[in-house]
DNA sequence: CAGCGATTGTGACTGTGGTTACAATCCTCG
DNA sequence: CGAGGATTGTAACCACAGTCACAATCGCTG
């Protein structure tokens, strides 16, 4: 839960730098972010004490910090299966390489996808997967196939030895503990939305809006 | 936090339906889903006693229910504000109308996208928001708009009654706490991600793999 | 250099979410 | 129709994440 907000603050304050700020303090990040001062100053505490009484975190030394403790101090090779429409809208997008993930190799099973120049990648064969995650040392993988596909996919990356993985397919699938798995599904999250989407506002789960709890 | 997991027993059971199953133990939920069958029943537990003892959960009245607990037997009118590369993904992504989220108009400020036709829909310049949320009954936005212009696009959409809206840009804007928004940011989550791919697997944060608590 | 305002780091507390264990209940089958 | 196996629902327990409050510390200023 820590660990998940750490890269929100890596962002706000590296916003604050580029506006010319110096010195943060856990209020100016607790604005940003729209969460609690304690809440931050909570979780930096938790890895190290980088700030200074009275006066705040040195932004410049927090941004190192935090990059070192979320091993974002060096560049992660990632490579992407799955060149459909969504792939090349990820392929493309420039987000990643600022921020150390460079996708170096891209692949998809269609032969009418295999060959095309995508966001300057040549989407490649499945059959060439090992050997790009082998030689280009890929440690995490995109994978946005069809979701019937995914778990097949997902398996093999894993037997190449592919640690983490950014799924976008709408499947659990199934992995060894050693690999971490984190799920995009905009379906499910417009479906948890709407339960807060009542007209009132009123919340449901068994009427707990009676506060005088009726003895048996 | 039950409310994020309900979605996703939604999927499971309705993918156990699909291979013909009636009934669903907890069991069977907890496989399907790498969850513990304790947590499914305490969770559904929660908003009302859906299943029979020795036997398990009926497929169809469960997903009945969460559908309704989720408001998900009806349908969301859902607008999408940024038709670049990473919307147009979204407007041509079949899965969201099978699950009730009508995608009933598309945005964007660029008028060399105006006009475009996208996914069966026209993209429509800025000016038509309003009326199209108004008499389209929107109460969902999709934002995929450049992280410079999200805050002013949400700040609109809020100003036109839109109360929850799915962000891709990686900002974390200010809005009412009527209004409900999730992120969906790719970055963030390999960034969180890469704390856990240690060679080792270790941990981090002071040093607590040590058991023995050495009290002061 | 003392006093002051600001801000951190953390101990103590709180609440909530998750786990465990089991009585209650149900279906089936002989 | 009674026994047995299965499974739920929940009470009791546990753990931990988040909140609160404050002593400790800092830089600044006069
Ligand atoms: N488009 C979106 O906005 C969106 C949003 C959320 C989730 N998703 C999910 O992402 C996935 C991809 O969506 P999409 O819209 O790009 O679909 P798509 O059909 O356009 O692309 C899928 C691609 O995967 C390739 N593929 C199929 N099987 C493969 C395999 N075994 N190995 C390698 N490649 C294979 C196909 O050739 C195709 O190019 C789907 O699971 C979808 O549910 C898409
Ligand atoms: N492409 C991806 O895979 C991806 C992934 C994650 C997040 N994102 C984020 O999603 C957003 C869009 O990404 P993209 O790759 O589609 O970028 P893009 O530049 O291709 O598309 C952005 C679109 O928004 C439009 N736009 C700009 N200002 C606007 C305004 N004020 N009102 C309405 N429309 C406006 C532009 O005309 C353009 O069509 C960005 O914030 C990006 O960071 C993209």
């Amino acid at each position: 839960m820590v660990v998940e907000r750490l890269p929100l603050y890596l962002r706000a304050i590296s916003n604050l730098t580029k506006q010319g700020r110096e010195v943060i303090s856990s209020q100016d990040l607790g604005a940003e972010l729209h969460t609690t001062p304690a809440q931050i100053r909570k979780d930096l505490s938790y890895f190290g004490r980088f700030g200074k009484q009275g006066r705040g975190y040195h932004a410049g030394r927090l941004l190192e910090e935090l990059r070192h403790i979320l091993q974002l101090d060096r560049t992660w090779n990632v490579t992407l299966v799955g060149v459909g429409r969504l792939g090349k809208a990820i392929i493309s997008y420039p987000g990643f390489a600022p921020q150390g993930f460079r996708i170096v190799a891209a692949f998809d099973a269609d032969s009418r996808q295999v060959g095309q120049l995508v966001g300057g990648l040549t989407v490649q064969p499945m059959s060439e997967l090992e050997r790009a995650v082998r030689e280009k040392d890929v440690s995490i993988a995109i994978v946005a196939v069809p979701a019937t596909q995914a778990q097949a996919v997902i398996q093999d990356l894993v037997k190449l030895g592919i640690r983490a993985i950014l799924n976008y397919a709408p499947v659990t699938p199934r992995v060894p503990d050693s690999v971490r798995v984190k799920a995009i599904d905009p379906v499910l999250t417009l479906q948890s939305i709407t339960y807060y989407l009542r007209p009132d506002g009123a919340s449901l789960a068994g009427e707990e809006e009676q506060d005088e709890r009726t003895p048996v």
